[in-house]
DNA sequence: CCTTCGTTCCGCCATG
DNA sequence: CACATGGCGGAACGAA
């Protein structure tokens, strides 16, 4: 027909009871992408098994379905309101199907979970809403849980924490299909500015009434505002008033990651606002959040973020208006 | 790249 | 009895 070869076709898939605003994240940042020439790169469609969906106090009406997914060369997931919720075989098969077509397949916040009972996570990084994410770790045990980044990318899956991290991750994918500058271009489209105020934000986020038997959020406070120190295992267990073994325990139950692991991913995050929003040099950036040497910080951004420190300052920096 | 040495993490098990 | 804690040892990991 009419040209469908240089069109990217993304499939937004609405399952019942999807977050209307997970949905929104990702129909709105790939469908306003624009490139230089005014083109828009991104043939955005939802798609659903049934021509309505629920989603908490709308229904939807969906254009799509679910087949699309065959078509598609990236598939986007939103959450659920209830994550655990069983996702439908039909979905699960379409699912593998995309992925073994080799479609890129991207969770947003407890969307994770639709992934992972697809199976597509085992063995791998992941993520997903930090008040989900232990909960997630305890029922996939093969996936490497880490609540403590925005998002993860490996490569063809790719998984991200709140809404809010989906535009982070959204926007990530943008950059990578078509550079920074069109990635800031959508951005400042979305009134989306790149400028990510710390992954904190997914902590200072509702804090869940649920029940909190052992409550880690003090402990994660104190590594948040101490992080610059050099902190060893036995300085957070003393500051937990608990052994090295059983803060290893409880931080494994209650958020699929070790401290050590914790302590790393947020001088990291620290790192990334400050080679975004400052002038400091990398090895000075390496001191000032916490870790013993430039070498060592190098070495642990390129594992977490996928660049080097300089790379990604100038990435950042090349989307903005001089600032 | 390697090598050396300290640290971390987790299974196991005794203890409360 | 169920359950949580934490010490021990060793494999894996990280720093330099």
């Amino acid at each position: 027909m009419s040209r469908p070869s240089s069109v990217h076709r993304v499939a937004v898939l609405a399952l019942d009871d999807v977050v209307v605003g997970d949905l929104g994240v990702a129909a709105e940042v790939l469908g306003r992408t624009r490139l230089a020439n005014g083109r828009t790169p991104y043939d955005v469609r939802v798609v659903a098994e049934r021509a309505t969906v629920r989603a908490g106090a709308v229904d939807l009406r969906v254009r799509d379905h679910l087949d699309q997914l065959r078509q598609a060369q990236t598939v986007v997931v939103p959450g659920r309101a209830d994550p655990t919720a069983a996702t439908p075989p039909a979905v699960l098969r379409a699912l593998h199907g995309a992925a073994d077509q080799g479609a890129r397949i991207a969770s947003i916040c407890v969307g994770a979970f639709v992934l992972a009972e697809a199976g597509l996570l085992d063995g791998l990084r992941a993520t997903t809403h930090w008040a989900a994410a232990g909960e997630l770790a305890r029922l996939h045990p093969r996936i490497d849980v880490d609540p403590n980044v925005l998002y993860v990318d490996n490569g063809q899956i790719l998984t991200s924490a709140g809404a809010a991290a989906g535009f982070d991750l959204l926007l990530h994918v943008v950059q990578r299909d078509h550079g920074s500058a069109v990635a800031a271009d959508t951005a400042r489209s979305v009134v989306m500015p790149l400028t990510r105020k710390g992954g904190q934000a997914q902590f200072i986020a509702p804090r869940p009434p649920r029940r909190d038997p052992d409550n880690l959020a003090p402990l994660l406070d104190w590594i948040e505002t101490h992080h610059h120190r050099p902190l060893t295992l036995a300085d957070i267990a003393h500051q937990a008033s608990m052994s090295a073994r059983s803060l290893n325990r409880r931080f494994r139950e209650l958020t699929g990651t070790t401290p050590m692991s914790w302590l790393r991913n947020t001088r990291i995050r620290h790192a990334q606002v400050l080679l975004e929003t400052t002038n400091e040099n990398v090895d000075a950036i390496s001191g000032l959040v916490g870790f013993g040497s430039p070498t060592t910080f190098r070495d642990h951004f390129r594992t977490v973020v996928g660049t080097t420190p300089r790379h990604y300052r100038q990435t950042f920096r090349s989307g903005h208006q001089h600032g």
